[in-house]
RNA sequence: UGGGGCGUCGCCAAGUGGUAAGGCACUGGAUUUUGAUUCCAGGAUACCUAGGUUCGAAUCCUAGCGCCCCAGCCA
């Protein structure tokens, strides 16, 4: 099964997508015989924070190029700022590139497993006379490097002796001087059109505690110097990163320049994954956490990864969802209902059929016994005989959806409806004979009769019968919370209007609870993370907090619904 | 008004001088005990705009226009 299962999924994935830019690069170096003919890449989160689908994106393209190629992808931690950074992102984050099903092989390395070397490095640079320390603060660092428009001033340290230099910055290790008294900077231009040129910083001094060394380091590397030996020091051949780094490839570039030990790895950019109706930058989740919109950083709303997890999310669904969108320098932005077709294809494959009624409306079928159980056989996939059947009870009471009656039925509505007949799925075709208010005329019980000749739901006569509904035996049912989660913001792009606040767009009803709902006997053994499609309804999950006498779904993602074009 | 990018169907995206792939969405139709799935059919005289080169241009040249990113001791 495993194997069929295996054999879909890499016919689905080759479908559409594949090649980009990227590989066109790659196979171009390839033909060159550079790098050696391999291929290395690496992903590189910041331990700051939870990785979202954006992420996945940069995984499945850097992890997929080293596969497609017979190269390897390594999992670096680029943890050089021990400020933001925290152990529990380091395990989240190797949580969630396995589930996403990459293995990154051993591969497992830390930018701050490099600090001794970046420090030789800098010293190295510093005797070439290409950094320096500066004493200017971080105000009078910025008002010297100019503007857009205007270029900078050179500092007053920047020709210091090599000897000077080297004294100050050994000093700066050891720990002689408060936060923010120096920096180690990069002397290239203070009139460089590109701001990254003009001398930028190289080491900060931080005393801080670091998750990885402590408290051994009193002074930590900026991303791009620490990047780029990092990529070099790993013998990367690509370093694929998104757009907004474009600006610091020449500073990349330069580093690794002055540096002739060290390989020089290609970096090369991509744009950046948006979708509709969601945010996708972490200081944007980290307020919809804080402000306590959502319930933690897995709230099923947000496009954390741990968030689509507990949404019911297939890995497999998110990997046909980045090979099809590709990989391109063009901004996009992509709206969600194509990732819920990708999650949709994957699930219809995958999730056993089920039956669950999440606004129950009884039904008394008068003409059938009232202590007969009679047991109908249901397959749990339509096309897929393999993943068997099981057996659910049909009895004198029953629950069905109460959007599937109508007392006055608008055109075209063929469920159930006074004096019609209808198929309840897998069952009988039943009547509805008699529909039974309370006081204030709602309606409370519907009276029905079978017809016993229809067991199965098959007609026997040939009458034509155009609605089937779902339904569960009132007797045998489960009783459960369902979740029903809808889209995070009311508008495609929360963040587009730059007046207002994005949290005014939020979707007050992106989490209803609904906590009478019933579901087939089967379900009362399902575990976390199972995933079912609740027939007619969409495909639903088991969260974390269900347990066997509470069950509680999250609905995942509705099915398609040409019903609710016609009603409205 | 500096620098770096990007502009092909509603949303993505192929295309690298030879006469516009594909996916999603949409619209028809078929099958269906999920108004699901599946299947079949349909669509850019047109590639931001305007000129130009060429037998021929989305692809080359020129000039515009639009959008995004950059002034952290964040990554």
């Amino acid at each position: 099964m495993d194997f069929l299962i295996s054999i879909i999924m890499s016919d689905l994935e080759n479908r559409v997508g594949g090649k980009n830019f990227i590989y066109g690069i790659v196979d171009e170096d390839l033909r060159c015989g550079k790098n050696g003919g391999k291929v290395v890449t690496r992903f590189p989160p910041e331990p700051n924070g939870y990785l979202h689908i954006g992420h996945a994106k940069s995984i499945c393209l850097n992890f997929g190029i080293a596969e497609d190629y017979s190269g390897s992808c390594n999992l670096r931690f680029d943890d050089t700022n021990p400020t933001t950074e925290e152990q529990k992102y380091i395990d989240a984050i190797e949580e969630a590139v396995k589930w996403l099903g990459f293995d990154w092989q051993g591969r497992l390395f830390y930018a701050s497993d490099y600090f001794a070397r970046f420090f030789e490095f800098a010293l190295f640079l510093i005797k070439a006379g290409k950094a320096y320390v500066c004493d200017l603060t971080a105000d009078q660092i910025r008002t010297h490097r100019g503007t857009l428009t205007e270029p900078g001033k050179d500092s007053p340290h920047r020709n210091r002796t090599v000897e000077e230099n080297l004294d100050l910055f050994l000093r700066m290790r050891a720990g002689e001087f408060p936060d923010g008294a120096k920096v180690l900077r990069a002397k290239i231009d203070m009139g460089a059109a590109n701001l990254n040129m003009r001398d930028p910083v190289i080491y900060r001094i931080r005393h801080a505690m670091h998750p990885k060394t402590g408290n051994q380091w009193a002074i930590y590397p900026m991303y791009d110097y620490a990047h780029c030996v990092s990529d070099a020091l790993e013998n990367i051949t690509h370093s694929l990163c998104t757009l907004e780094f474009e600006d610091h490839r020449p500073l990349y570039d330069w580093f690794l320049n002055q540096l002739p030990m060290l390989p020089h790895p290609q970096q090369i950019e991509f744009a950046r994954l948006n979708l509709t109706y969601t945010v996708m930058s972490k200081r944007k989740l980290l307020e919809l956490v804080e402000s306590k919109l959502v319930n933690g950083w897995d709230d099923p709303r947000l496009p954390t990864l741990v968030g689509v997890r507990r949404r019911g999310f297939t890995p497999e669904a998110l990997r046909i969802f980045c090979q099809r969108i590709g990989i391109t320098k063009q901004e996009s932005l992509i709206d969600m209902g194509y990732l819920e077709e990708c999650l949709r294809e994957d699930l219809n494959f995958r999730a056993p059929r089920v039956m669950a009624v999440l606004k129950p409306l009884k039904v008394i079928i008068t003409n059938f016994d009232g202590d007969a159980i009679d047991y109908l056989p249901a397959p749990n996939h339509p096309q897929n005989v393999a993943m068997g059947s099981r057996e659910i009870a049909f009895t004198r009471e029953i629950y069905v959806e109460r959007d599937d009656f109508m007392e006055q039925p608008s055109p075209g509505f063929f469920r159930l409806k006074p004096g019609g007949e209808v198929r309840l799925r897998y069952g009988y075709i039943v009547k509805c004979n008699d529909v039974v208010k309370d006081a204030q005329g709602n309606v409370i019980e519907l009276h029905c009769t079978y017809d016993p000749r229809t067991r199965g739901g098959n007609s026997v006569d040939g009458r034509k019968i155009k609605g089937t509904i779902h339904w569960v035996s009132a007797q045998t049912v489960a009783r459960a919370e369902v979740r029903l989660y809808d889209r995070l913001f009311e508008v495609p792009n929360p963040m587009q209007q730059r007046s207002k606040d994005f949290k005014e767009f939020f979707n007050p009803t992106s989490l209803v609870v609904l906590r009478d709902c019933f579901v087939e006997a089967s379900l009362k053994q399902a575990k976390a993370e199972d995933k079912f499609q609740f027939e007619r309804l969409g495909y639903f999950c088991v969260d974390y907090d269900s347990r066997e006498n509470g069950l509680i779904f999250n609905r995942t993602v509705t099915l398609k619904d040409s019903w609710i074009k016609v009603r409205c």
